[in-house]
RNA sequence: GGCAGGGUAGCUCAGCUGGUUAGAGCGCCGGAUUCAUAACCCGGAGGCCGGGAGUUCAAGUCUCCCCCCCGCCA
């Protein structure tokens, strides 16, 4: 039976870079897809980022750049990320896109319509950092708890969706499909906050406040909150693909959405109630899963302890961290990655198990027969372990449906360690020794190599790459897409005869305590630094274009010091007599006296000046000019030129 | 404060509706082996199953009280 299924990931918000916490979320979408394609059912894969509202606005104003920059910024970068690390994302919507602004403004149009909607005036306290007005509970030292910093007090009138009117219908529907949320104690958190009535969702910011936004079709004095524009994507890009499809009809009823436990009331209650409101079914399931801790500590960028995944692809390769989230997290709990945790976990289970089975049986075969060897009657010590084989495959299917994709990756753990003891009982080496015995050992190495290539079949979900060249090399070429069964595929026997085995390359070399300290330590200073500079100094970011003809206007000259004395009266300035070849020279104030307080050291000094600048009155008389200045931030040095100018010389 | 989840070997966890000597993986110690990536195989040590009381022929598993961790809500 084919089934139509649609992963979603969040679309990340474009206030931070990619790091481990969307790295999972996308990844696991990935394994899943690549998971039910294997297993025959057709599946589709969207992520995207989020675009709109007040912080992306106040990060670009830093910048100095606009929103729109800004957030094709940070979007590419996701973009190239997934992109770099083999992610097989269907499409990627940004809710800059039109097709989702458009689909935005039709749903709001059909909520108003649908008489969801009503305008109230209303005073609260605002959190920029949350984007949301928080209640007088919430607030720690009149703070807020997550940004530390004190909301505003803000009176405006705006848009509200009655949420409340669909509490009841949405809790019969949580109770009447206990699958839908998942975990179970999701589900619970939800009902339980569904018990107390809901408030209604304020669904605008007026433009004087935000402009950044997408515009309400029935006010344009406003925008649309962020997470009312933001969910809304999960539809909008299946009703037009990047590539101008409709894929409405075909994918939502199998959405299955994908989030981390931080965004379960969004998901759980606001979209669902939108959905309700603007008529269209709610999506299948929800499927929720805890926080990746880095060590004992929550991620942060100012710890410098955020793992980047494209740094990690080029240290241990990106596939085998994804071998370590999934085996690791228990879905739903949070988990814990630390580097010796996913070596300990490499090691053993990738380089000592599966990367050493197969190199000890390939390297039998290469040694005593060129290629795999043809099929042979089995003997019940085969017929047990391609019985274990069928089951784990089993389990394995049942394990990914219900997301115990853990148990899954242990099983064929499991099968692989059976194998080496099956390999240890067997002695083919012995065989090999023997002219007479070369029927038995072809049997036990292509067993041996059969259990190889099923551990790559089922781990392919988890280690796409890699698994395929394990395949290539075992001769087995079939697709992995579902055109060929995931039985057939993982068949005991099924291994082709006469595929030429070479040495075996090492798949999986095991990482050593020296280069797992090297590299980490090259890591953790890089993400030191990465965080330092985020904090601590910015630098100063390219403004807006000019054409050269703006550039034209400033008239820049050398001009030789021939005076300079600080002025008394003020903290910063200092007189500058400057001959710019003219018939005297200049005064010039400039405040660069913190870095030289000492300002006859500048005499006999070429410095540049702004030869055009309009003279300006000051308190100590006019500055006919300016002296340019590299400025760091604690640093201040006067701009010269090499050489042996003439003062006067221009500067172009 | 209310609700939910959890506290089991050094670490991460499994133990369904109560039933023989409490399990797995990793780590540790010892042995064997040498086909293989110091790998693989065999053996071993290590647990008042958070604490206390109770129900029962029998409790990690049920009931009550308490302590600790985490989440949601107030």
């Amino acid at each position: 039976m084919t089934r139509k299924i649609y992963f979603t990931t969040p679309i990340y918000y474009v206030n931070a870079e990619p790091h481990i916490g969307h790295l999972y979320t996308t990844a696991l979408a990935d394994m899943l897809k690549r998971y039910y394609q294997l297993a025959g059912n057709n599946a589709y894969f969207q992520t995207g980022t989020d675009e709109h509202g007040e912080k992306i606005v106040q990060a670009a104003d830093k910048l100095g750049i606009t929103p729109k920059q800004f957030c094709d910024n940070i979007s590419g970068k996701f973009r190239d990320a997934w992109d770099n690390i083999n992610i097989n994302y269907d499409d990627f919507i940004r809710t800059t896109d039109a097709r989702h602004k458009t689909y935005v403004q039709d749903i709001l149009t059909r909520v108003q319509e649908a008489g969801d909607i009503y305008f109230d005036e209303y005073t609260g306290k605002y959190c920029v950092g949350c984007e949301r007005y928080l209640t007088d509970t919430e607030l720690v030292d009149g703070k807020c708890p997550d940004h530390q910093t004190a909301p505003k007090e803000v009176k405006e009138a705006n848009y509200f969706f009655k949420m409340g009117k669909y509490q009841q219908q949405l809790i019969q529907h949580i109770e009447e499909n206990p699958d839908w949320i998942r975990p179970e104690r999701f589900k619970n958190e939800v009902l339980s906050f569904l018990k107390s009535p809901l408030e209604d969702l304020c669904i605008s910011r007026p433009k004087t406040r935000l402009e950044w936004g997408i515009e309400l079709p029935f006010d344009n004095k406003y925008v649309t909150y962020v997470w009312f524009d933001a969910l809304l994507n999960y539809v909008s890009g299946l009703k037009e693909t990047s590539n101008g499809k409709n894929l409405f009809d075909e994918y939502w009823q199998g959405c299955n959405h994908l989030i981390a436990k931080d965004i379960l009331k969004t998901h759980a209650i606001y979209w669902p109630t939108m959905l309700m409101s603007a008529g269209i079914p709610l999506f299948n399931q929800l499927d929720v899963h805890g926080y990746w801790m880095i060590g004992e500590s929550k991620m942060s960028k100012s710890l410098g302890n955020v793992i980047r995944p494209l740094s990690f692809d080029a240290a241990f390769g990106i596939e085998n961290l994804r071998y370590f989230l999934f085996k690791e997290m228990k879905f739903g709990a949070d988990s814990s990655f630390t580097y010796d945790l996913f070596v300990e976990r490499y090691n053993s289970d990738l380089a000592n198990g599966l990367g050493n089975l197969l190199a000890r049986n390939a390297g039998l075969v290469a040694k005593n027969f060129g290629a795999i060897p043809a099929a042979t009657d089995l003997t019940e010590a085969e017929k047990e372990l391609a019985d274990k084989a069928q089951k784990v495959v089993d389990a394995y299917r049942q394990n990914f449906e219900s997301r115990q994709f853990a148990k899954s990756i242990e099983d064929v753990c499991g099968l692989i360690s059976e194998t080496d003891k099956y390999i240890t009982l067997m002695e083919p080496w012995k065989m090999a020794k023997d002219e007479n015995r070369k029927n038995e050992l072809a049997r036990v190495l292509r067993s041996g190599l059969e259990i190889c290539r099923i551990a790559a079949v089922l781990l392919s979900p988890v280690m796409p790459k890699k698994c395929t060249e394990i395949l290539a090399y075992l001769g087995e070429t079939r697709p992995l897409d579902g055109s060929v069964s995931i039985e057939e595929l993982a068949a005991f026997g099924a291994i082709a005869e006469g595929i030429e085995i070479s040495k075996p390359p090492r798949f999986f070399p095991r990482i050593d305590e020296a280069a797992l300290s090297s590299i980490t330590a090259q890591m953790q200073a890089e993400a030191e630094a990465a965080a330092k500079a985020a904090q601590s100094r910015e630098i100063e970011p390219i403004k807006e274009q000019i054409i050269i003809d703006d550039f034209a206007k400033v008239q820049l000259k050398v001009g030789k010091v021939v005076e300079a004395y600080p002025v008394e009266e003020a903290k910063k300035l200092i007189r500058l007599m400057v001959d710019v070849g003219e018939e005297k020279p200049r005064q010039v104030f400039a405040g660069i006296k913190s870095h030289y307080p000492q300002p006859e050291q500048l005499i006999g000094q070429n410095v540049i000046i702004v030869a055009n600048l309009k003279p300006r009155k000051m308190k100590f008389g006019m500055s006919e000019g300016m002296v340019l200045a590299a400025s760091g931030d604690d640093r201040l040095v006067a701009a010269t030129v090499l050489g042996n100018p003439h003062p006067g010389d221009g500067v172009s």
